[in-house]
DNA sequence: ATTCATACTGTAATTATATACAGTAATTTA
DNA sequence: TAAATTACTGTATATAATTACAGTATGAAT
């Protein structure tokens, strides 16, 4: 099976949680309307590319045919990164959840939030925040950043070949200013999603 | 809920069996062509008959727009609440999706928070907050309360015979002290978790 | 006794949907 | 460096699908 590029993953993971939050496929349209394509035949290219590649089923002729031809929605939890470790290595995967059932991307895994540096956009101390891994970090997106083996997440406020800004959402705590050449730095995802267990 | 008659269990049997195998709900036609029926509207009718008891939900104008209601995807998200309905009248619900993976506590319904009140704790515009109706309410839990119709999300703070004080956890919003004897308060539920799309 | 629910047939209109064809432009691959 | 892939816009059309209205017939409930 090939690979999908980082669009084409964001297309089949709104096929699947449209699935799972209404219960049926997406149309072309309903695509379109959400990822703002002026033409449903976007759309369409895109669910071609998908099934080239063996992701999806598509039966002619049939309103909302898509299948998906491999489902698996058991999703890590990562608690403590250890350092060096890659996020999903296993040593960091507390247990496996099933998908939340209300984002509207893809997730890959969660993470368990520690500290209380984005207090400010409500994100809390021991919260778990879904991550998708492949879509492209943009400006002001909550993102989840490696430097030097520190895994951090914070909002995104500037970001280019030389700087970039990693402002924690509580005025307690400073921006982190990197520049990219001097410092190992890596995006591990954007958050999509929160969960909190409130007992 | 109603029970449904031999012939309404066949045809809920059939669009069951087709969401697992196909991916996708039926259309009238598909139902009348493997029953046999002469009319699309003979599926119609089944199809309103399994509404009305509360099988399924039916989303007008959308091709395939059927989804099951009892199945995993069981408890309802609230919306905008109307004045004077129960909670959980079907006019409140916006749609049925599955119990938050790590609650430690029952769910019995979200609810989809209004305003900014709650921000201090991490409660923002749009979350959804996941309730217990049965929990008894205690102080310095985030309570949902309804005032002479008027459903709100607040910490309670105190609670006695004759004065009732919510704290919205916001500067910007002051305490709401009732006397139970003088207005109608009812405790809608405690908020066990919390649900947030970011996109 | 009569309304109501069940279980359909038959017709038809409107809208929802799939999907082809003709392009443009940037990027990747051979 | 040409060809293919990706990622779209724009237009158009046949057909898929929902769903209303008008009936018929039977049995169960008020």
């Amino acid at each position: 099976m090939n690979t999908l590029t980082s669009r084409q993953k964001e297309i089949f993971d709104f096929i699947k949680s449209k699935i799972s939050n209404e219960g049926y496929p997406p149309t072309r349209m309903e695509i379109s309307n959400f990822f703002g394509f002026k033409s449903p035949n976007a759309a369409e290219d895109h669910l071609k590319a998908l099934k080239k590649k063996g992701f999806i089923d598509i039966l002619s002729g049939t309103s909302r045919g898509i299948s998906l031809s491999n489902s698996d929605d058991s999703i890590p939890v990562i608690g403590l990164v250890s350092a060096g470790s890659p996020m999903l290595a296993e040593e960091n995967i507390e247990k496996k959840i099933p998908a939340l059932p209300i984002s509207s991307h893809g997730i890959d895994y969660y993470l368990r939030v520690k500290g209380d540096s984005m207090i400010d956009v409500g994100i809390f101390d021991n919260d778990l925040i879904a991550v998708n891994k492949d879509l492209k970090v943009k400006k002001n997106a909550i993102v989840i950043a490696r430097i030097d083996d520190d895994v951090t997440v914070k909002t995104l406020k500037e970001i280019s070949n030389n700087k970039v800004v990693l402002k924690a959402e509580n005025d307690n705590y400073n921006d982190i200013i990197v520049n990219p050449n001097k410092v190992s730095l890596n995006f591990e995802g954007t958050c999509v999603g929160l969960i909190r267990n409130i007992s």
